[in-house]
DNA sequence: CACTTTTAAACGGTATACAATATGAAGCAG
DNA sequence: CTGCTTCATATTGTATACCGTTTAAAAGTG
């Protein structure tokens, strides 16, 4: 049983908990996560983890059967094509509407790129790659868009995990072409037209819709 | 004290007397709505009025203020803009995908115009409009795009039910403009192309945003 | 051995209880 | 009268308890 925690509400707790284990593979998709089970686990009650399982339900980490109970969300190709549909439907539109916040200050993203090139493990720079994304979703003034993507990175986190326990991935090339793509996005939000950047954003998303299932097919 | 349900979950009980309470205006604009005393007035206890106000956040209904409590959203012509950046960025997507589908069968689209042009009030048109849109998002496939439409609808209900309150629209106009405007959609979808179907959508919605805002703004 | 039926444990939905905090009004000082 | 402090109350966060249902394993049956 571990430790409730000092500071914070037992509820956020128990959603980074819970994050965490889905994420990183200590659960097994779709295994149970019992109400009570979980409570027992983190040392708190059932209603704090109750909250964070509705909440994971929205992020998509966590599937409820019609009888109620949560479980690990399985992913399918049909999940990523989704997925990868709404990123292509909503990203371009949040870069269309960042890019002039973008050129004026565009310090976040080159900041972003320089602690990529640094980055040892393929995890940080797949996390710094999401980073860039919500750096744009962020600077694109729309709350409501940056939740949606909140919520979508919560699942494509869910995907790289996986993806990253059951290949070995290389990290030099992938740390080259993400520093490569991101450089040119960016250098794009200076010297390019609005539509522009939605279009190399559209491309930039492609790209990796391309490129990630491949990796998952030949297990 | 309302009589607490006989079937169905007391959350589901709880979410919809709520929902109603907001879009209908029994409840003001910022007003607080305090589990406890929603509980005693639904008959019901905290823990499921807890749940509907958190799934009532998610769909735009409610705000919590940083200390969690629960107040009756506040609209403001920031949220509509936000709101149709993301219906301008998702319905053409949805559109696009659902051509297929429709073109097989559109005889829920046709019902619907056909209700659409008996609605006695113009409260029934508005939410004839959504179904109208809404069966779009079903039939385009994407799970969680439709999830994120029902999601947007509850905030656009929310603005047509104020906006029902605070002004006398006319009804029949509306309506004829309503159901010409989906004719030609639905003529659309039978004989254009794909990408002209998402053009048109787009255009569609691009007029119901220019409209809607009028009505508010000589109050 | 395959297929029901039974049954005990597990689980979720909800109510209630209590503690910690936030809120807003009353009281007070300037 | 204005601004700060005090304090009773309202409200949320969390724990615990209860009940009906679901579940899955054991027992029974063909």
């Amino acid at each position: 049983m571990k430790q409730p925690p000092a500071s914070s509400s037992r509820f956020e707790y128990a959603i980074n908990e819970l994050r965490l284990r889905i994420i990183n593979g200590g659960s097994e998709p779709g295994s149970l996560l019992a109400e009570g089970a979980v409570a027992r686990e983190l040392g708190v009650s059932r209603v704090p983890v109750r909250e964070a399982l509705f909440a994971l339900e929205r992020d998509g980490l966590v599937e409820f059967s019609e009888t109620g109970r949560a479980f690990v969300k399985e992913l399918s190709p049909r999940d990523f094509e989704e997925l990868y549909v709404l990123r292509l439907a909503l990203e371009p539109v949040a870069t269309g509407l960042a890019v002039e916040s973008l050129r004026k200050d565009a310090s976040a993203l080159e900041k972003n790129i320089e602690a990529t090139k640094r980055a040892s493990s393929l995890l940080k720079v797949t996390a710094l790659d999401l980073d860039f994304h919500e750096i744009i979703l962020e600077a694109c003034g729309n709350a409501r868009l940056l939740k949606l993507w909140r919520s979508l990175r919560s699942e494509l986190e869910l995907w790289l995990g996986r993806l990253h326990r059951s290949k070995q991935i290389q990290t030099s090339g992938t740390r080259e072409e993400i520093v490569s793509a991101h450089c040119h996005l960016l250098e794009s939000f200076r010297t390019k037209t609005t539509a522009v950047c939605e279009r190399k954003m559209r491309e930039h998303i492609l790209g990796w819709r391309e490129w990630l299932p491949v990796l998952f097919e030949d297990e």
